[in-house]
DNA sequence: GTAGGTGTTCGAGCGCGCTCGAAGTCAAGG
DNA sequence: CCTTGACTTCGAGCGCGCTCGAACACCTAC
């Protein structure tokens, strides 16, 4: 398989392909006689948990250690495994964040939904609202004016 | 309130204030009289609010938008309540996503733990990879091998 | 009066994860 | 033979979301 087809069957473009070679994310591909990358499918297992290890949200630079300990064999089958609960945890609690965050979204939209018509003001609960970092106690409404938001 | 107490109160940098300010993601502080910004409480419940919005991976320029429909008032309501709702739609997705990935590190994990001692091979479900975009079909053994990874 | 702490503006820089373009090589098909 | 198209390497550039430093202003306490 050449680098164009494992990008269409991995969703990567053939650049992000060679990017991943490059950082050593992906193993050194074999070439065949004209110097050009031949995969075979054992390369897209690993590539799919990479696409999983990303969607989580872990850095490449995690991604990286895992595939080094891997490459370095059985006996660093306890660190990976300590790596990946790690992962885990954090995964976890991004999900426990994101299900509160949702149901803050319904309250919202709730009230967009119930304000349909005439006079909204302002739309879903405004109170109970965490801060970044669980810090924000007081609460009054939120404010009105935003700025003359430039293009950024 | 000062920047100084409005950051410790919502784990921003007074840095981040400014520079949601200077965006049109937060509204113009008003400055005392020696020209230093100003807060009330009322801005509270609007950071708490962008920051569950950041928590829930919405770009800043999507904030921006839903921050200057505020800014115009209740006319724009409706158009608020959709924004809402596509963002809603797209957390689920994401949410439904990581509880996927969540599935196959739990499965990946315990054949870490299962190995725990001897020789481990390869540790959890090496079968039901999903690809970055249900591309993947073929499946075989992850590579053992992984590049000489730079140190990026 | 002076030191310390907090604030101000401005613009440059950074870390991440790609993304792209240039210039060249190679093989197959008409 | 010549075109087409997929590949190669290399290095620069980009979009995002901050992050930081410089140089200066101002208030308060000692």
């Amino acid at each position: 398989m050449k680098i164009g087809e494992l990008a269409r069957r991995t969703g990567l473009t053939a650049h992000t392909i060679r990017y991943y070679e490059r950082i050593g994310l992906l193993p050194f591909a074999i070439r065949d006689h004209a110097k050009q990358r031949d995969y075979d499918g054992s390369i897209l297992p690993w590539i799919g948990f990479i696409g999983r290890l990303k969607t989580t949200g872990m850095p490449i630079r995690d991604m990286l250690r895992y595939a080094t300990l891997r490459a370095q064999g059985d006996a660093t089958a306890a660190e990976r495994g300590a790596l990946l609960e790690q992962h885990r945890a954090r995964v976890r609690h991004h999900l426990a964040e994101l299900q509160a965050c949702l149901v803050v979204l319904d309250t919202k939209i709730a009230g967009y939904a119930g304000s349909a018509r005439g006079s909204a003001g302002d739309a879903g609960g405004s109170k109970g609202m965490e801060p970044h970092h669980d810090a924000i106690q007081q609460g009054t409404r939120e404010p009105v004016r935003a700025g003359p938001a430039r293009p950024l």
